[in-house]
DNA sequence: CCGGATCCCAGTATTACTTCA
DNA sequence: GGTGAAGTAATACTGGGATCC
């Protein structure tokens, strides 16, 4: 924080800070808090989460940073499904492609999207109104990219709302019901999830920069008024000095915070030596 | 403790679609 | 209106770390 050392001699500091309230994150069905993530705040609640700007002695300055605890999914269940077609099935090609290791896991998704479209006849009169013809019959497996309906991308939304990652059976569950495969509905899912990621990422970017702004021009206004502060204290010295003792009424913390007990003090205070005249105790006529 | 299986994530490639000159 | 380049969105893949068994 950028706080003049003029003002730190003052007894006062500014103070940039956020007050969060921190909260449980919340945790989609069937997961447990597995490993921390990268520091976040939770942007869903601004009303929690409000930048402040404090005035204060030096010293008191407080910052409090919300640790967001990224989820991820524990209890897996592994899942063995035996199969007896010629055509590997869905969980095969799931389970060629998730293993990155295994030495087929160059799987072409052209094949995914053959077997779909073999086994969605649904969808088939929409695809083929928007798209090129399969080359695979030529021998040229080409990468073809799949496009959901909007029938399919609405039921993975709406699943997506009620959980943004799913364990097996909700995967094969799904996947059967939109008539694509596990992977296909996994890698849906993971982009999806990284999709909401970097719209939050930018969400908080703006609201920071707002807070920068706002906390900006709080920090030049107290600055300001800090200033002026001071200059009304100077000003007031020489009148101050002159009035009599015994019309003054200063407390004994007003001794302590006026910085005038020490000496070498280069501040008008310093004028001011007299031990009987900061202390009430030993001046009987003081007004406190 | 080690290794295999599985999960998720970050990064990236690829394809489809849109916009605009 | 047709067209191609550029931009963007969507889908898929890869590699690595974490966890469980």
């Amino acid at each position: 924080m950028g706080v003049d050392n003029d003002a730190c001699n003052t007894g006062l500091v500014l103070g940039l800070g956020f007050s969060s309230t921190p909260e449980t994150p919340t945790m989609p069905n069937n997961q447990t808090p597995k490993k921390p993530s990268c520091l976040m705040f939770q942007q869903q609640q601004p009303s929690s989460f409000e930048p402040s700007l404090t005035l204060g002695l030096c010293g008191d300055q407080f910052y409090q940073v919300t640790k967001k605890v990224d989820v991820d999914k524990a209890g897996y269940l592994h899942l063995h499904l035996h199969h007896h077609d010629q055509e590997p099935t869905a969980v095969d090609l799931y389970r060629r492609q998730a293993s990155p290791h295994s030495a087929v896991s160059s799987f072409s998704s052209g094949r995914v999207k053959r077997e779909r479209e073999v086994s969605s006849e649904e969808v088939e009169v929409e695809k083929n109104s928007s798209r090129v013809s399969d080359e695979d019959e030529d021998g040229v497996n080409a990468r073809k990219k799949l496009r959901l309906t909007k029938q399919q991308s609405a039921l993975l939304e709406e699943s997506f709302k009620q959980h943004s990652t799913l364990n097996s059976k909700q995967k094969q569950a799904l996947a059967k019901q939109l008539n694509l495969t596990p992977r296909q509905v996994e890698v849906w899912f993971q982009n999806r999830r990284a999709r909401t990621k970097l719209k939050q990422t930018e969400v908080d970017c703006e609201f920071l920069k707002k807070c920068c702004e706002t906390l900006t021009d709080e920090n030049r206004r107290l600055q300001k008024e800090l200033q002026e502060l001071k200059a009304l204290k100077m000003a007031a010295q020489p009148f101050y000095m002159q009035m009599p003792a015994a019309t003054l009424t200063m407390c004994p913390s007003c001794e302590r915070t006026g910085g005038v007990a020490d000496g070498n003090s280069k501040s008008p205070f310093s004028m001011a030596t007299k031990p009987h005249f900061y202390n009430p105790f030993s001046n009987p006529s003081a007004a406190c």
